[in-house]
DNA sequence: GAAATGTGTAGTAAC
DNA sequence: TACACATTTC
């Protein structure tokens, strides 16, 4: 497909910084695409020199397979397209020296940081969990506009802040001592690093020569400064936004940096794309209106040529189980009258847990479906134990995955044993781990406890020079067989049924491991650090399921949407309380939500359906839900509603029950 | 020290 | 409802 006049010339603008306002399915990734193919095909760059940052992981997965259909793959050798947290890391691991960390450091997930401020606050905060998601939150918005803990505590006002300020410092010396970095130092590191070291800022200058930004509006303080910094003052980069489709500002995004640019790089070129190659009329009509309803910085007018297509149809339901019902229902009589791949269906929702009851429903009608993002895979028990294993290998002073692991399964090491191996760490400043081989507490422990974490420590040396010196991929596997853990799923699982369905959790994670410690022609071998941060970024390679992804029915959240396109989507949950969301009703923060529901509508090309459930079980009990305000708030001219009383349209019914008969005959077969 | 039973609370979103 | 966490019993 040709560029049009606007896409051209922000592909061609390359000696100087360029800043372009996309509107929804607007081209935007096609001139990321274009540009890098026009970068190193007309202005002799080598890819290697060429870093294109996005913010999820299924943005950089997508725009990756595309630059490689478009490119021959021998040119792309060594570019650069990952994730903001993946660009962040990949530096701290390069300058690890200079940084003077440790060579293994741990990545801490929010979990991992909520259970090191629990132990760290008990004083303070007790069991309030609602305070130490405010210091959380905090936290994280201090190290995202770059404030480090002596600056918080000097600029403390009241008493809260200055408590607050004060955890911090603990809480960075406490990551310090298990030689643990969390996500917002991924980012925050490499910049003051920049900021700091002339030496080394000029050395990624000339390693990154041209930058490429996407979803620009989600930039935090420090994403924005590692950013000018990585450019220079060359300015030879391209950032790609749109204000309309902000959606993190709880994770410290400031759209505001879109304005921002513009004063710190005088020169910036700005060009619009305005026109929609995505949508039907009628569904960038509704975006439209919709958007109109929030305050606004740029202008701009999204126009389509295509045609005006069908309404919008909104769905009431019963209930949620009868939301998934007929959602399902539609897209089995939807896929057979018009011939189409479940790839061309995707579910959209506000929040992860919505997923759980289409996932029952599909599985239970045998649609294939795909789930993306979300953290059910990897806040399984099974999961988490495998994984803090893994991490314990790498870096033994990470005391959470000690304290996980060290009874699962049992092996005789209670918290008796572990208060005082507590102490003792606390006494001589070290990890449990190292704690463990100390005289002292060996003294004070005795009977099978004591045999018990001497193998285990001993063991686990062993296993950990393995992974250095020679194997990991054979230490890996002998940790697995080591710690027996069928035998502990099979004994404290429900059924054996589950343990089953357990252990083929742990096992996929272990064969992504192993992938990963191998690599294949696309990827180089990693090491087992790099694994374990990348599976902790949920940054792997998905292998053998791109064939099937154009068979498979898309579920997601609406963030994770964003960027990408389906010919027919559902957005499911429209109610008050979910969408917007409840907290954002509290907050008064609905025009990020109406924002998110522009996200969520503009990902449809050919239809979209709406639907939202008249109760919904929460929590055990039975609420009245009311339809989304951003129902209302749309064209009502582009709606078809389709209430409850109404029948199901006799041709979806019929096709449902061929689409079963189908199945069953396929399923007898077999 | 481990298993069984009781109690309270409810993760917005993603790296 | 469903799950993590605390308490009790063996």
């Amino acid at each position: 497909m040709r560029l049009n006049p606007e896409q051209d010339s922000a592909v061609k603008y390359v000696n100087g910084p360029c800043l372009v306002l996309a509107g929804a399915g607007s081209g935007k990734t096609r001139v990321i695409i274009n540009k890098i193919t026009h970068l190193i095909e007309q202005h002799g760059y080598s890819a290697k020199h060429i870093a294109a940052v996005t913010f999820t992981n299924k943005a950089a997965k997508e725009m990756r397979e595309r630059i490689a259909s478009s490119m021959d793959k021998s040119k792309i050798k060594g570019l650069r397209i990952s994730t903001f947290h993946t660009l962040g890391l990949d530096v701290i691991k390069k300058e690890i020296k200079t940084l003077g960390f440790k060579q293994n450091f741990s990545l801490f997930d929010d979990q991992d940081c909520f259970s090191l401020l629990k132990e760290l606050t008990e004083p303070e905060l007790k069991e309030d969990k609602e305070s130490i998601y405010q210091l959380i939150n905090r936290i994280s918005s201090w190290k995202n506009d770059l404030i480090l803990p002596k600056q918080a505590m000097a600029e403390a006002t009241d008493s809260e802040n200055a408590l607050y300020s004060e955890l911090y410092m603990r809480y960075q010396n406490q990551l310090r001592a298990y030689n643990a970095l969390d996500f917002d130092d991924l980012i925050l590191i490499p910049t003051l690093l920049f900021k700091n070291n002339d030496e080394v800022r000029a050395r990624w200058q000339d390693k990154i020569r041209y930058l490429l930004v996407d979803e620009y509006q989600d930039t935090n303080t420090s994403q924005y400064e590692l950013v000018k910094s990585l450019v220079g003052k060359r300015a030879h980069f391209t950032v790609v936004g749109d204000d309309d489709q902000s959606i993190y500002s709880w994770r410290g995004a400031r759209p505001q940096n879109l304005v921002l640019l513009s004063k710190d790089f005088p020169n910036l070129n700005l060009i619009k794309l305005e026109q929609n190659y995505r949508s039907v009329g009628c569904v960038l009509h509704a975006a439209n209106v919709l958007i109109d309803k929030n305050p606004h910085v740029f202008d701009k007018k999204l126009k389509t040529n295509m045609e005006y297509g069908e309404p919008i149809r909104i769905i009431q339901t019963k209930n949620e189980d009868n939301e998934a019902e007929r959602v399902i229902a539609e897209i089995i009589g939807h896929r057979f009258t018009n011939k189409t791949n479940y790839g061309d269906y995707a579910i959209l929702y506000r929040g992860n847990h919505q997923a759980r009851i289409f996932e029952k429903m599909l599985t239970s009608n045998r649609i294939p479906y795909k789930i993306s993002g979300g953290t059910s895979f990897f806040s399984r028990a099974e999961i988490k134990d495998i994984m803090a294993y893994l991490r314990l290998l790498v870096n033994q002073d990470d005391d959470n995955a000690f304290l996980r692991i060290i009874n699962t399964p049992r092996r005789q090491i209670g918290p008796a044993t572990l208060e005082k191996l507590g102490l003792l760490s606390n006494d001589r400043h070290c990890s449990l781990f190292e704690a463990a081989f100390d005289n002292a507490f060996l003294g004070m422990i005795n009977g099978p406890s004591k045999s018990a974490i001497q193998y285990f420590t001993r063991w686990f040396v062993e296993l950990s020079d393995q992974v250095l010196r020679s194997d990991p991929k054979e230490a890996v596997k002998d940790l697995m067989k080591g710690i027996h853990y069928e035998d502990w799923l099979f004994e404290t699982s429900s059924s054996p049924k589950a343990a089953e369905m357990r252990m083929k959790n742990v096992s996929e994670l272990y064969s992504w491991v192993t992938q990963m410690l191998d690599g294949d022609d696309e990827h180089e071998p990693l090491t087992l650090a790099e694994v374990v941060s990348k599976l902790t970024l949920r940054d792997m390679m998905e292998r053998n399921e791109e064939e099937e992804a154009n068979n498979q029915v898309q579920l997601m959240t609406m963030h994770a949407s964003k960027g990408l396109e389906y010919p027919y989507v559902f957005m499911v949950g429209m109610e008050e309380g979910l969408l917007p969301h409840q907290s954002s009703i509290d907050e008064d923060n609905i025009e990020e939500e109406r924002r998110l529901a522009y996200v969520g509508i503009t990902r449809a090309q050919q239809r979209l359906f709406l639907t939202y459930a008249k109760e919904r079980r929460q929590y055990g009990e039975t609420i009245m839900t009311e339809p989304s305000r951003f129902i209302e708030e749309l064209d009502q001219k582009d709606l078809r509603w389709e209430k409850l009383g109404q029948v199901v349209p006799e041709a979806v019914r019929k096709e449902k029950n061929k689409a079963n008969i189908a199945n069953l005959r396929a399923l007898l077969k077999k």
